[in-house]
DNA sequence: CGCCTCCAACTGGTATAACGAGTTGGAAAA
DNA sequence: TTTTCCAACTCGTTATACCAGTTGGAGGCG
């Protein structure tokens, strides 16, 4: 019983992306400054390329810097926006593997969209009812493109996202949006269904523009109940 | 200007990664299944290591596979949390340097916890009402260590969401505590202010217990915007 | 015969050297 | 002074070698 339980001896590279992050953190390099080079941080630290190469790259994946040919790695502006797409494949890879997760988040997605709409309804003015109404003429105009139309229909979740202010919120129901669509990308062609979603697209706005709150949570949930029974009964018939 | 505008010509492990990622969605390799080694990989697709190993450690950042020294990669088990834990690097930078991202990320918070309080509500039984006030009771024990009181908290935070029902509330509850309490962890230690936390925890409670869906929306909001105003005068006093 | 031990052949991790490719700043020319 | 251009520096990629952990099977032991 003399195998003590030795912790796995981590990668060399985690105590050099440590560092980095420590760098970062401490301010000793701001955002759009350079890093150190690869060869310079190879002596510094006592370790390898490989060992540095692997850390950096780890944190341009994170998208902590930014790493160019040629040029030295800048410590990136960070983003909620590009943090977003960067877990696309994560989440994807989620939704595919994991039939509950899925459910869930289509729920998630139907609790936070429905708040959207109740904010919006409550702060609405001309121009924002403006701009929904030429998203949803776009959706009349692409009515028989499933790509264009599918693009206009996340618009409009988006923009009355945007109407918050937050643009948090836009970046999430368009992550949301995004990642939940492409996994049912294929029942976008249902004939006749598009005529359906623009009709409760127009309830919606509607709702919206009068400034009725809850009015405009309920449509918007009534359209999201129906999505997800359709997604729910696309895997059913998929399976 | 005969400067085609050339695109910087993507990585060599850009397409291996991608070339990854299909087997991975394919089913080519299903879940728990193992990739090819590096070396096979590398004379398949006629590529040297380094590129295998850089779109390999990429995948496994993102968390789709998982590397061990000494036996193949295997596919990972997908999981919500994990992929919460893995952005919160991410997130943080984000929180550090962009003062708005902050204030919006402290909205969303708010937003979404109150409807995780109204859900509560409507859902609670005697057993969540017994687990919520023994993690009050862990606070009040804790109420002069800091550190404990502010785990014992986000426990509380997070039990609110769990009850739901939705894994994915109670992770992105428990991310968003971390995130923006580790930001402002030095004003954890001001005196007094856990009996007020505490007392307003106490609120939240009964109105959950006594099923006033709309009373412990409130108490949360209040309770938000007391801890926000507090972060936001931190913020102050600091610059 | 079945179980355990141990080692050989994998596997990923790291180091080094070398060269290709892109960027950049300053020297040289106009 | 402005423009041009090149040399030095940077990251990108390859090749090779060796270290370190894992694994499965051969062989020994019960």
């Amino acid at each position: 019983m003399a195998h003590a339980v030795r912790p796995p001896r981590q990668k060399l590279s985690a105590p050099v992306r440590d560092a980095l992050l420590d760098m970062i953190r401490n301010g000793t390099v701001a955002v759009g400054e350079t890093l150190p080079s690869e060869r310079e941080l190879m002596e510094r630290l006592g370790v390898g390329r490989p060992a540095i190469r692997e850390a950096m790259q780890s944190l341009a994946g994170a998208g902590l810097i930014e790493i160019r040919h040629g040029g030295r790695a800048r410590v990136a502006a960070p983003s909620i926006g590009r943090m977003v797409d960067r877990i696309s494949d994560t989440m994807k890879h989620i939704l595919a593997n994991s039939p509950a997760s899925l459910e869930h988040l289509k729920e998630a997605r139907a609790l936070f969209e429905c708040e959207m709409a109740r904010i919006a309804a409550s702060v609405r003015g001309p121009t924002h009812i403006a701009r929904l109404e030429a998203i949803i003429f776009d959706m009349e105009r692409a009515i028989d493109g499933p790509a264009d139309f599918r693009a206009a229909d996340g618009r409009f979740h988006q923009e009355i996202a945007a109407m918050s202010g937050n643009p948090i919120y836009g970046a999430m129901i368009g992550a949301l949006f995004g990642w939940l669509t492409d996994f049912h990308a294929d029942l976008v062609a249902v004939p006749g269904l598009e005529r359906l979603t623009l009709a409760e697209h127009r309830e919606i706005l509607e709702a919206i523009a009068r400034g009725d709150a809850a009015g405009s949570a309920a449509a918007m949930a009534d359209h999201l109940l129906r999505v997800n029974a359709l997604y729910r009964q696309s895997n059913l018939t998929r399976g």
